[in-house]
DNA sequence: AAGGGACTACCCATAAGTGGGTAGACGCAA
DNA sequence: TTGCGTCTACCCACTTATGGGTAGTCCCTT
């Protein structure tokens, strides 16, 4: 963008508390212009085709239409548009999901508004920004392993594990013996690297594995 | 309090964004005046301490001590401070602990600003406020039922389960006996009907309990 | 045809949890 | 004072889970 202009800044949140704060925090900025904010990614998408922002400041947690999800959406309307993705969560999920989607930038909100100034002027100088702990958790993927690679199965095991069942019961569910049940536990465990069955139940839960009503 | 005098609110929220944003945006307000805003419950009430705030804004979801844990130590040290708590969450465990604790207003951050500003008006004229979304669950909760009566030790158990401990574990953090740390879990399985440590892990969740970071 | 992953199944010894009790100490309220 | 609830702790027999293996059968790809 040409030096001098104002950077002009789309924000996109459900929380209107948050908007507002954000607006009210931006705006006390010269070379900042908020230009638009919007609840939800779908009228935010609308009104970003009018108005052409520099940047797009967006929550991951919305209904209907989640920032991630809406990140393809952006690119392909206005693809000048560089999208920073705003979130409670440092999960590697939705981080390294919002990075392959193209957005130029993740920031956690707990950090400051000082560090999401930086993260608007970065990304508006074609620049890439993520937050300190978000950084971390991109580090230690890399380092690690890329994926989750459950098998089938073991989604199965995990879900039936989910829904509160022994290996006992996850079994007779599934019409294999215990000892399977236990064995795919087993190695559940170890491909996640996680030691406890509490453990397990928090990885479904943030994986989006569903409880199995079968 | 007298009117004409200006409302004097502090501001307690360990995310940075929210509390500026909430700052910048009751100071547009000329009967409003923040006094002062800490990131956490415990520089939060030296701060109260000193600069007396009429309202109190304070998060739930912070590190450390807890806001639902804060609001006594508040009730304590100033007492005609009057607390309104902020959550993202609707359960009915943090609302009916924040009233019973004594707190008087108790809001959703996805309500807009309006209604924050209506909140402070209120509380700090005597009143009692709680967003509409809050008040359909209080009236649900007398509705159907008044049950999870968890004790507190019960409470540290299912935090210190949710983090993922076995009750050796949980003994060693706790400074008790193995065998009590069974018994307690034991007595929450009887209490809430459930079976399972997963069946433990999901409630825990469903209802607030902040994992143990101790 | 050979390799690899997925799914199945079993062995072993040890550790942990379950479900049924009982029971003392403390504090708070009727 | 007499309960009641809470927190603590222990007993016992039994079931499950853990963590280390190995291994056969498919099926798919190389």
């Amino acid at each position: 963008m040409t030096k001098g202009d104002k950077i002009k800044v789309l924000l996109i949140d459900n929380h209107p508390l948050v908007l507002d704060g954000l607006k009210a925090v931006l705006e006390t900025f010269d070379h900042i212009e908020v230009v638009g904010t919007a609840g939800l990614a779908e009228t935010g998408l609308e009104l970003a085709y009018k108005v052409r922002p520099h940047v797009l400041l967006m929550d991951i947690n919305m209904p209907k239409l989640s920032g991630i999800d809406a990140i393809e959406l952006f690119k392909k309307r206005i693809p000048e548009t560089r999208i920073v993705m705003l979130s409670m969560h440092d999960s590697r999920e939705y981080i390294s999901s919002s990075v392959i989607r193209g957005a130029a930038g993740y920031i956690l909100k707990d950090v400051s508004t000082d560090e999401i100034i930086s993260a608007v002027e970065t990304v508006a100088d074609g620049g890439k920004y993520f937050s300190s702990g978000v950084f971390d958790v991109l580090m230690e993927g890399e380092a690690s392993n890329d994926a989750d690679p459950l098998t089938p199965r073991e989604r199965d095991i995990l879900s039936l594990l989910l829904a509160g069942k022994a290996n006992k019961a996850i079994a007779e569910a599934l019409g294999i013996t215990q000892a399977t049940a236990e064995t795919h536990r087993k190695n559940l465990k170890k491909k996640l690297g996680i030691a406890t069955t509490a453990g397990l139940i928090r990885y479904a839960l943030d994986h989006g594995i569903q409880t199995k009503t079968t």
